[in-house]
DNA sequence: CGGCTTTGACCCGCGC
DNA sequence: GCGCGGGTCAAAGCCG
């Protein structure tokens, strides 16, 4: 898989968490070390890698899985509150009651499947409200289909994306120019080279350039939502043409961390890594939503999400990992982190938990440390003391 | 010392 | 063709 299929960036996100929360070893048992390979069984493997190096494309999607029902909850809910923006309204209960997840969710329909609807529900509980699914959609309408100057986004050169719409690490400064975001983590180094202030967004856009790999064309632009400041909305562009980092390309160089909240952009979070007290890595990521935009994308599909959810944990397609259910192994989670430090993978899904759980600080049924960690300035070695 | 961020300048695609 | 605005470059300075 690593081989032909490896695709590194989100679509690797996605098969990591795919394998590690799928099955009945839970998150607290994966054997990270040398040689781990996510078991074929459990993912397709991708047959349209080829075409963009869309690694989904195999993948189960719960959301078309489920699409009639969240059509339905869309109506419904339209009918129900008028004028709202999200296709899903305010605390729609047709979305609520399919459980509390720390994920928050994006749909996104192709335009070309003349459904011209974008969704995201964020769990309520965990959220806080439903302006985040409003800003979600107003984000990615603006970024995928709505308005005509916005119709296909086009960009230039015609890149294909991936667009992301997480919640920030961090609450946005006021108007903070200097961007500050905390970018979560994922696996890749990027450096910054580049920031812009962006017409009609009071924040700017950061540029960032995958330095795992002096080759590599990955690029990722980091901005927050100009709606809700509290949502990042990360572009994924080209594909990194390296491996994963290993933990030493990962850290390379890199030494400024702290980045005291609002002087460095990029944080590294990596749970338990001792070495990513050295670090300063932006590794973002957080595959809490994915979207894939490929303009010229031959597939015109863009929907992959992440859940945890009950009722997807049944289908193979389960791309973040989470503890068990609740308290059956947060004590042992940390012990597990540790061995997975030589693991891109684990970090990343580490770095998933401790976002979703500072971002959202209200999963009440996991009570990691980890919440402190990342609490404290979103850096690295502020791991729990065990 | 190497790699990072910052930031102004420049490049370039796109719409008018 | 022109102007706007987004994307990239690269020099300067910072950091451990």
């Amino acid at each position: 898989m690593e081989n032909n299929n490896y695709q590194g960036d989100l679509a690797d996100i996605f098969r990591g968490g795919n394998n590690t929360t799928s099955g009945e070893s839970s998150s607290t048992n994966i054997p990270i070390s040398d040689g781990w390979q996510f078991p074929s069984s459990q993912i397709e493997q991708p047959t349209c890698v080829q075409d963009f190096g869309d690694p989904f494309c195999n993948l189960r999607d719960p959301l078309f899985h489920d699409l009639d029902m969240l059509q339905a909850a869309a109506t419904e809910d339209n009918n129900n509150n008028e004028g709202t923006t999200s296709v899903f309204g305010d605390s729609s209960p047709s979305i609520r009651k399919r459980g509390n997840n720390v994920f928050s969710r994006i749909l996104q329909i192709s335009p070309t499947n003349k459904l011209a609807m974008s969704a995201c529900v964020v769990q309520n509980n965990v959220i806080g409200n439903h302006d985040d699914i409003k800003t979600c959609l107003m984000e990615n309408s603006a970024l995928q289909i709505s308005s005509p100057r916005n119709t296909g986004i086009k960009r230039r050169k015609s890149q294909a994306k991936k667009v992301v719409c997480i919640p920030a690490a961090a609450p946005a400064p006021a108007n903070s120019l200097q961007g500050g975001e905390v970018v979560p983590s994922d696996l890749w180094a990027w450096r910054k080279y580049g920031q812009k202030p962006i017409k009609g967004s009071p924040y700017p856009r950061g540029y960032y350039r995958c330095s795992s790999s002096k080759g590599c064309s990955a690029r990722k632009q980091v901005e927050r939502s100009r709606t809700d400041p509290n949502m990042l909305v990360i572009t994924y562009t080209s594909e990194h043409n390296h491996p994963w980092p290993t933990q030493r390309n990962a850290l390379a160089g890199s030494t400024r961390s702290q980045p005291n909240n609002s002087k460095h952009t990029n944080n590294t979070i990596i749970p338990n890594n001792p070495e990513q007290k050295e670090s300063t890595n932006n590794i973002s990521a957080y595959p809490k939503v994915k979207e894939e935009v490929a303009e010229e994308d031959v597939h015109n599909h863009q929907l992959v999400e992440m859940r945890d959810d009950e009722e997807f944990s049944k289908d193979s397609y389960q791309p973040v990992m989470l503890p068990d259910s609740s308290n059956q192994c947060h004590e042992d989670f940390f012990a597990d982190l540790v061995e997975l430090e030589a693991d891109p993978l684990n970090l990343l899904f580490a770095k998933t938990l401790s976002a979703d759980i500072n971002e959202l600080g209200q999963k009440k049924d996991i009570e990691f440390n980890m919440y402190d960690w990342s609490k404290d300035g979103n850096t690295s070695n502020n791991k729990p003391d065990t």
